[in-house]
DNA sequence: GGGGTGAATGTAAGCGCTTACATAAAGGCA
DNA sequence: TGCCTTTATGTAAGCGCTTACATTCACCCC
C-alpha cells in the first residue's frame, strides 16, 4: 500500500508524481507524459484535463527520472578555468543565450585551472547527463579525452584555435594574436620586454601567447631569451608583484606584456603605487579585453578576443552535433588590438 | 536479449553500468553499490575485486539513476542574480569551498535579477535534485516560496539580513549599512546628494540601501526627497550614463552614492571623461567592495560586505539543516566602510 | 455493411541505481 | 556440539519517468 494517498484527510505532503497526475486526470501515465513532451500528439480535451491536474497538484517533473528514462537531458555543460574574474563571463553568457533558444539548459563548473579538477568536473557533468560539453583550451589530461571519446560525448574546445590540433575548436590563434600585439610593441621602439604570464604548464593558451611574443622578437632580430619572464597565478596582486619584481632589475623592461588583462591591471596599479607613469615610464599591454581594461587608468591597450562570437558559435556547433549533423568544422575567429593608453613609445633612456 | 554484450568481438561500446561491474567482479549489484557508497560495509578482498572491475571497465556511476533511487543527491543549488560581475563571486567561492569539505557539489544558476526567471531556476534546480538552496535577498515571487515550502527544501537567504523578515537569512543589514555610509558622507559637509541605484522594484537589497540613505538624510535634518535618484540596470556604462545625466542638472550633487561598486566605477570613469576630478569636484561612493573598487582611479570608498563569511556560514547552516539539525537561526554579520579616495569634503562652492 | 486506416490512448517494460530484507557464513559461548 | 549473534553478501522491489507496442475506436470507401 502506498502511503502517499492522503488517508489522514489532508492532502498528501509528498511531491506529486506523474502517476498522481494521471490518476487525478483519469488517464494513463503515458498520456500525461505525452501531454508534457509532445502535446500535439494528444487531443485538446485530454490535454486540458491533464494540464489542469498538473496545475492542481503543483506537479513538476522529476528531472532525474526523466533523464534516466529518456537518455537525453537537454542539458549542456561548460567547464571554465575560473569564475573569479570576468574572462569567460561574456562568452559563457552568449553560449547560454544561444542554448536557451534551443531549450537547452546550461550547467557550469570551474576547474581552477587544474586538469585533475577539470577531469572530475567532466565526469560529474557527464554523470549528470550533460548531452554535450564546452571546454576551454586544448590542454587536459589524456584520461579526460579518453573518457569523452568512450562516452561519445560531443564537445568543443573554445578560446583556442590551433591549426595543428586535431580537435574541434572554435576560437582564435593565441600565438598569432600575441605575435601581432608584440610586433606593435616592438614598432614603438621597445627592445627590453617583460612578459607576465599565467602558469604555462597546463595551459596551451598561455603557452601560445608566450610563444607568440617570442616569435615577434625573433622576427625583429631580438633574442627571445632576453625577455624577462614571470609566471604567476591570476590575480591583481599577483600581477602587481610580478611587475614590481621585474622592474627591480638593473635594466628593467621598457614594456611589459601581460598574458591577460587581470595581470595587466595589477601591473598598472602597482606601477602607480611605485610612482611610475604608464606609458611614459613603462608601457603595459593586456590580453582578452575584459571590462576591466577600459576602467583602469590608464586604460589598457589589449588584444580583443571574440568572446560572444565564440560562445554563440560553440553553442550552434554543439546543438548541431547533438542533432546528428555531420561533424562540424573547427572555426577560426579574429582577435584584434584595442588601442588605448597603456602602450606608448619607448622612453628616451 | 540485451544488445550490450559484445557479440561482435570488440568491447561493448555502451557505457558500463553497475551491473556490468557486478558481473565482471563476480558479485551482486548491491555489493558494488556498497563498495562505492559505504566501503566499510564490505570486506577488503571483495572491495579490491570490485574496485578493480570498476577501473577495468572505466565505470562511472549514473548520477540520475543514483538520485532517483537514493532521494539524496549531495548537491546544493545556488541562484545568484548575475554572473556578469564579481559581486557574488567571492561569496559563492567560499560557499562552494565549505560545501566541498562535506562532499557536496554545487550547481549555480543565475536569474538576471528577474523573479520569474529565478522561479524557473529554483524549479530546475529542485527538479535536478538539489538538496538545499542558497538564495540572494528576500524578494521573490510567492510561487517560489510556496514551491519551496511544499517541497520542504531547506534554503537560506544570503546577502541580506532584515530584522523584520521571518525567513532564515545570513547577511548584513543593507539599510543600516548604507545609513552609516551616508552619515559619513554628510559629515563631510555634503548636502546635495545623488543616488544611483539598481532597479528597486524586485530587489530588497537595493531598496534597503536607498532607504538607508534616506534615513541618514532625515537624521541630518535634510529632506530625503531632495536627493537626486537615478535607477538603472547594472553595468559600467549604465552607471556612467546615470551619473552624467545627474550632473547635468543646474545644481548637481556634490556627492553621488552608488548602490554598488560597478555603478560607482562607471560613475568615476565617466567623471574623468567629463573632466571632473574625484573627489575634488564630486565625491563618489560605492557598495560591496569588490576588487574593482581598489583598481579604479581614484579607488572607491565603499562599504565592505562580508562576502566569504556569508558564503561559508550559509553552507554550514544548510548542511546542518540537511542533516536534520534543529532549524538554525538567522545570522547578522557586519559590513564596514573601506576608506579610499573617492570620498572627500564638499567643494567650496 | 465489412474491412481497412489512422489517430488517440493504454499497457508495461525498462532506464541504472539504492536499500530493506533474506540468506549465508563465521564465530562465540555454554 | 548446537544455538545464537554478528557480519558479509545476495535478492528483488522500487525510484518517476519515457516509449515501443498493443488496443480501441471512429470513420471512410467500395
Amino acid at each position: 500500500m502506498k502511503p502517499q494517498s492522503a488517508e489522514n484527510g489532508k492532502p498528501a505532503d509528498v511531491v506529486p508524481t506523474l502517476e498522481d497526475v494521471a490518476r487525478h486526470a483519469g488517464v494513463s501515465t503515458a498520456t500525461v507524459s505525452r501531454c508534457l513532451n509532445s502535446p500535439e500528439r494528444v487531443v485538446e480535451r485530454t490535454r486540458l484535463k491533464v494540464l489542469h491536474a498538473v496545475r492542481e497538484l503543483g506537479y513538476a517533473p522529476n528531472f532525474n527520472a526523466r533523464a534516466l528514462a529518456a537518455k537525453r537531458t537537454n542539458t549542456f555543460g561548460a567547464i571554465i578555468p575560473t569564475m573569479e574574474n570576468a574572462i569567460f563571463a561574456k562568452g559563457l553568457q552568449a553560449f547560454q543565450e544561444e542554448l536557451g533558444t534551443h531549450g537547452i539548459t546550461l550547467l557550469v563548473a570551474s576547474s581552477s585551472y587544474s586538469p585533475d579538477l577539470e577531469n572530475d568536473q567532466v565526469r560529474a557533468l557527464v554523470a549528470r547527463g550533460a548531452d554535450a560539453l564546452l571546454l576551454i583550451g586544448h590542454d587536459r589530461t589524456p584520461e579526460t579525452y579518453a573518457f569523452l571519446e568512450r562516452r561519445k560525448i560531443p564537445y568543443v574546445i573554445a578560446w583556442a584555435y590551433a591549426p595543428d590540433e586535431p580537435r574541434l575548436s572554435i576560437g582564435f590563434d593565441n600565438r598569432q594574436a600575441m605575435r601581432v600585439l608584440t610586433r606593435k610593441v616592438l614598432e614603438f621602439g621597445h627592445e627590453r620586454l617583460g612578459f607576465i604570464t599565467a602558469p604555462r604548464a597546463t595551459n596551451d593558451r598561455a603557452r601560445g601567447r608566450y610563444q607568440g611574443a617570442c616569435d615577434a622578437m625573433a622576427e625583429h632580430g631580438l633574442d627571445p631569451t632576453s625577455m624577462t619572464v614571470r609566471e604567476t597565478t591570476y590575480g591583481i596582486e599577483e600581477g602587481g608583484d610580478a611587475f614590481e619584481d621585474m622592474m627591480a632589475a638593473p635594466a628593467p623592461p621598457t614594456a611589459v606584456l601581460c598574458g591577460n588583462d587581470v595581470l595587466a591591471a595589477g601591473a598598472i596599479k602597482r606601477a602607480r603605487e611605485m610612482g611610475l607613469t604608464v606609458p611614459q615610464d613603462v608601457s603595459i599591454t593586456g590580453f582578452d579585453d575584459i571590462e576591466l581594461a577600459e576602467i583602469v587608468t590608464p586604460a589598457i591597450t589589449t588584444m580583443h578576443v571574440p568572446h560572444r562570437e565564440m560562445g554563440r558559435r560553440s553553442a550552434e556547433l554543439l546543438v548541431g552535433l547533438c542533432n546528428g549533423e555531420p561533424t562540424g568544422r573547427s572555426l577560426e575567429l579574429e582577435a584584434s588590438i584595442r588601442w588605448r593608453e597603456s602602450l606608448g613609445p619607448v622612453a628616451r633612456s
